[in-house]
DNA sequence: TATCATATAAAACAAATGTTGCATTCTTTC
DNA sequence: GAAAGAATGCAACATTTGTTTTATATGATA
């Protein structure tokens, strides 16, 4: 990444001028480099969702003579950094001292690399799995995250709207978070994220999901939480950074795990829904597929 | 290299048993790992000077299935060499099709906890330092997230409510998202983050803040994303996981280390911010203190 | 030396790879 | 709205791949 890589610069350079499926087999190799040293261009072409064909005129629009030169350019620039890597760690060593930035940037990245991987000790998986079955099972998801949460919250909400019309997101102005619990009942279950301090309100409309015969499942960072008490099950997640703040990361990996569960119950469903998702904002023009032209 | 590698133990263990045309295969993948992962196996062969039969004879001897195996296991290695614990997190798919929910969990935790990891890798720090550098010159910094990147926009924005005045978060309903950036100049950056489908109207927005004379840095997934062309300086993240959906958590990392680096500029200003903060929210009764107990 | 078992080379084989040509679909342009 | 052009999917193609089979060579033992 950091040594000069002409093929690299050169897909990068000549990439507005591909067609979608270039562009979608450009942008695979430029992101997983080595797998186009590791595997057969077929393989390459299945992960990359395109036809093994897309490969070869990819190869000739960059004006090689066929894939096999991109092959082995790849597999050069592996030869060549088998001992770069090393070089380049002790490089960082050096050059840590002063730099203060990427110094504080480095422990927190690698503090919250630690953190996501201690989640895959045994209980948190468990844990995941049974909450994964209980959302499965509600009728409906009431997903609740406020303040610094709700970012997770949201974007539980937000894939889970990819796969259809099960949650409902808790939240709105004047006072209305509350609201959409009014036809909420016992077939429900609330998704709780809440993490030291915790907001007030949180508990109150948890504790109100409890007493409306709801179930109650909780993302928090500690077993001293006051949702332990509230929630049924109760998913923990660390929340502590090198920096002044709390990191979410780790509960939004949590919230992503969910989603990915859920998904993979019914997968054939949960593809056909995200087809349809994909159809109907395609149809709306949300998403860019050229390089943006602003509307005049 | 570094850590322990079964199948090269066992080579070497079974070697003085090995008649000398294995011997000399044995030898030949021994001292040249990465080749094996590289090459055909008809290639490796004459490399080494030996019958293409004797490789697979060879995998046999070590009590393997095949050739094969022996490749999969030196790409598995440069794998893990390259995406530093990474390894297993990258392989992809096939047979997932009915994944135990603890199994798929743990892969998608250690590749999103890989994927953090490498953002430790001198090229990103770099740029996170720069970023940083850039927002703290700023006067104010206007942050755009649309749909899946609402989540990672809005907890930047939020964290840096705490350390003062200085972001504005270009969100709201009736098709008002751009209008914060009405009295917006020169002396102002945008942050944007978009993912892969990239929401054309964060495009337009980028595009028409750099035309307002501001400051763009994005958050983004690859090297060739539309943001790219657009931003003064683009932050990388990688967005793959091992389920049906984009993750979002590194990209949450990567803001809040930007905000981690931005506080770190002046301690003891931000200290005496999220005091205020602190106070203000206590006053409010915004947070709870002991067990909840529901207003009546 | 004759005989046997093993080791190696050579060739045959099915499966896969990368490539190419053709038919179809989608855009663009008049 | 039709026609030209580009982009894409598909299937056939010749190669190449890893494996297996067969034949030859080697070396030990009696």
């Amino acid at each position: 990444m950091l040594q000069a890589d002409p093929l690299r610069e050169r897909i990068v350079s000549l990439f507005e001028g591909m067609s979608p499926q270039l562009r979608q087999a450009a942008r695979y190799i430029i992101e997983h480099p080595q797998e186009v040293a590791l595997v057969s261009m077929r393989e390459l072409a299945r992960n990359a969702g395109v036809q093994p064909s897309t490969m070869t005129r990819l190869a000739k629009f960059l004006g090689l003579a066929g894939y096999d030169d991109i092959r082995a350019h790849h597999a050069e620039a592996i030869r060549f950094r088998v001992d770069g890597f090393a070089a380049r760690a002790m490089q960082n060593d050096d050059s840590e001292q002063d730099m203060a930035a990427a110094q504080l940037s480095r422990r927190m990245l690698q503090g919250l690399a630690a953190q996501i991987a201690r989640l895959t000790e045994p209980a948190s998986l468990e844990r995941l799995a049974s909450a994964a079955d209980r959302l499965a099972q509600a009728r409906r998801i009431y997903v609740l995250g406020l303040r610094s949460c709700h970012s997770v919250a949201w974007h539980f909400h937000y894939v889970m709207t990819l796969l259809g019309e099960k949650t409902v997101h808790l939240d709105g102005p004047a006072d209305t978070v509350g609201d959409g619990l009014i036809r909420a009942g016992a077939e429900d279950v609330l998704l709780a994220i809440s993490i030291n301090p915790y907001a007030l309100h949180s508990l109150e409309l948890a504790q109100l999901a409890r007493e409306k015969g709801l179930g109650v499942i909780a993302i928090t960072d500690s077993e001293v939480s006051p949702l332990v008490g509230i929630a049924d099950l109760a998913i923990l997640c660390s929340t502590e950074s090198q920096s002044f703040f709390h990191t979410l990361a780790p509960a939004l990996a949590i919230s992503e795990v969910l989603c990915g569960l859920l998904a993979n119950k019914d997968r054939t469903a949960a593809l056909a829904a995200l087809q349809r998702a994909d159809r109907h904002l395609l149809s709306l023009n949300t998403y860019a597929t050229a390089i943006p032209r602003r509307r005049i």
